[in-house]
DNA sequence: TTGTAGGCGTTATCAG
DNA sequence: CTGATAACGCCTACAA
């Protein structure tokens, strides 16, 4: 774990200057000879360039940044592990920043952009506030938001399809003869719950189904909140099936039926949202309709690359494709 | 997105010298018309001090790298999770490698170390050969190295003590009346299946069971590997209860079993390790050993932070203890 | 082809 | 208390 060497320790040790072992290092023409001293010193020492005065020359740092409200959450690992090998494939590194969807926390780290710590931010914010807009105008270097932003936000946007999404689970459900189709959301101060209830409502609306209020519960996005909204709503009315937000929610309104004797999917057909790892775990299996996190990830990464390589597009916005994938909680017992 | 302003800007905004300004940035003693003068030019231009000229001075970047080899793994989930904190509350940034268990890939994050990218490395190896020991040594940073270690290695040591964890959840299906207990491990050449056949062995020893070669199964640590590994131990004999070496090679014993028309407990107990957010979304929801993720995540972070305060000490070990969660797949149908 | 020198933005030392 | 100035390690004109 010694101090590792320079290019000045190289030079000294070759007997040439530093500006040779800095061109035989980077590949410019230099003489036979001196490339081989260079090449042999460097070997000898384990000369490894250092990377932050090669930043500090070049303001770039190739490191990229991605903001989410929690690892934890199943869906923000599929979007990281999507973007990993895209970013790695070219030469840069991620660093990752929780935030606990805490606003203040988000806008600190769009202000420390200023930092220069990395060359981009990947940003998922669960809900976005005029404050996050005047960042995003603000920021210090290329953003790109995974959840919509307004018309005119000069950040690049990945975007998901809620309402196509919401839609073909409805028509699916529909298709199996479902007809009082309760929604569980999230809370509708965020992207996601703000999204996802307009699109239930288009898709009922679409099938000529009635928009009734008493099949509408809202909750937090996790198991326990899922249930507790699903209790509240089973209280007072019936479903044939429910529409889950996501699919923790689904996993808690999957509790609460089996606890109340109901039989998934004869009594109650369940969807849930995200298609995360957890739909093929449970019992039965979640149907859930994909909003492709691992894709969106994989191309903010690229609009990212896209972006640094070249900064003079516009704003871009890229809308990932949704799919259901029908599973043993809508299609029957096994 | 304009350039940033440094130092320089602000010294000739406040008419001050550049000293002056750092100065007053670092809080150290300047008079207060220069405090405030400088202040107020720092504000009125947004200044926020570059961390790539400071870590070039400081040879500091306030940075913790960890390795792993896919993010998409609960453990390392947990473990991230965990890290995140500690690391943020003493001003550090996380950057994450994901090196899908490649040797070349998992020794070049640690020769990369020597680019002084980040200050540290906390790296989760899945195998450690010879090569890694040869790495660690050289390293250029201080190492973490989660995962046994052999002795003398010289970096500090997070490990999971799979033996006691092992004998509890043995000790747990003994006391209920389980006496043909069968292992569907993970490969033996891997730190935590070399570990847990290990810690089978010894824990059915501990209780006078005949170690019964028919009643172990070998497959990789994924769902489908489990559900295959199940399989052939079932096809050759059975048992009453199978312990799992992780939670996904768990959920695949459930899915044959299931598919065996076997009931889980009754007719078989099982038992997966990691305790993964996917224990309890199976169903029945799975008994698992807990050998704390995420606190080997935390302590990794703390050990970490401590060794950057102080380089001085020897290398230090510490294991995490187990704990047995017990849920329906083992006490019975809820 | 090679070496000298300046600069990236900070911090820290040293005179004044 | 303040200002010049020299590093940190690297890259790159520019000059030789």
């Amino acid at each position: 774990m010694r101090q590792g060497p320079t290019i000045t320790t190289i030079a000294a040790r070759a007997g040439v200057s530093i500006a040779s072992v800095s061109r035989v290092l980077n590949g410019l023409p230099t003489s036979d000879d001196t490339v081989r001293r260079v090449k042999v010193a460097a070997d000898e020492l384990g000369y490894v360039p250092n990377s932050v005065a090669r930043s500090l020359k070049s303001s770039r740092t190739n490191q990229v940044a991605f903001a989410m409200a929690d690892i934890g959450n199943p869906t923000y690992v599929a979007m990281v592990r999507a973007m990993q090998p895209v970013l790695k494939a070219a030469g840069f590194r991620l660093i990752l920043h929780s935030t606990d969807a805490d606003i203040d926390d988000e806008l600190d780290v769009l202000r420390r952009l200023g930092e220069r710590y990395a060359d981009g931010l990947i940003i998922s914010p669960l809900r976005v506030t005029e404050r996050h807009l005047n960042a995003f105008a603000e920021a210090r270097a290329p953003v790109v938001v995974i959840g919509s932003v307004p018309e005119g936000t000069p950040v690049d946007n990945v975007r998901a399809d809620s309402r196509t999404g919401l839609r073909l689970a409805l028509d699916h459900l529909y298709a199996l003869g479902r007809r009082r189709i309760g929604f569980v959301n999230g809370p509708l101060d965020t992207v996601p719950g703000a999204a996802r209830a307009r699109a239930y409502a288009d898709a009922l609306a679409a099938l000529g189904l009635p928009h009734d209020p008493a099949l509408i519960e809202i909750g937090d996005f996790y198991r326990e909140d899922g249930a507790a909204a699903t209790r509240r709503l089973l209280a007072r009315t019936r479903p044939d099936a429910l529409m889950c937000a996501n699919d923790l929610i689904a996993l808690g309104a999957l509790d609460v039926l089996r606890a109340e004797g109901l039989t998934v999917p004869d009594d109650v057909a369940v969807v849930g949202t995200d298609d995360t790892e957890l739909a093929p775990v449970a019992w039965p299996m979640l149907t859930s309709v994909a909003l492709g996190s691992a894709e969106r990830g994989r191309r903010a990464a690229e609009l990212m690359l896209d972006r640094l390589a070249d900064g003079s597009a516009g704003p871009r916005v890229v809308t990932v494709e949704p799919r259901l994938v029908v599973r043993g909680s809508t299609e029957g017992p096994r």
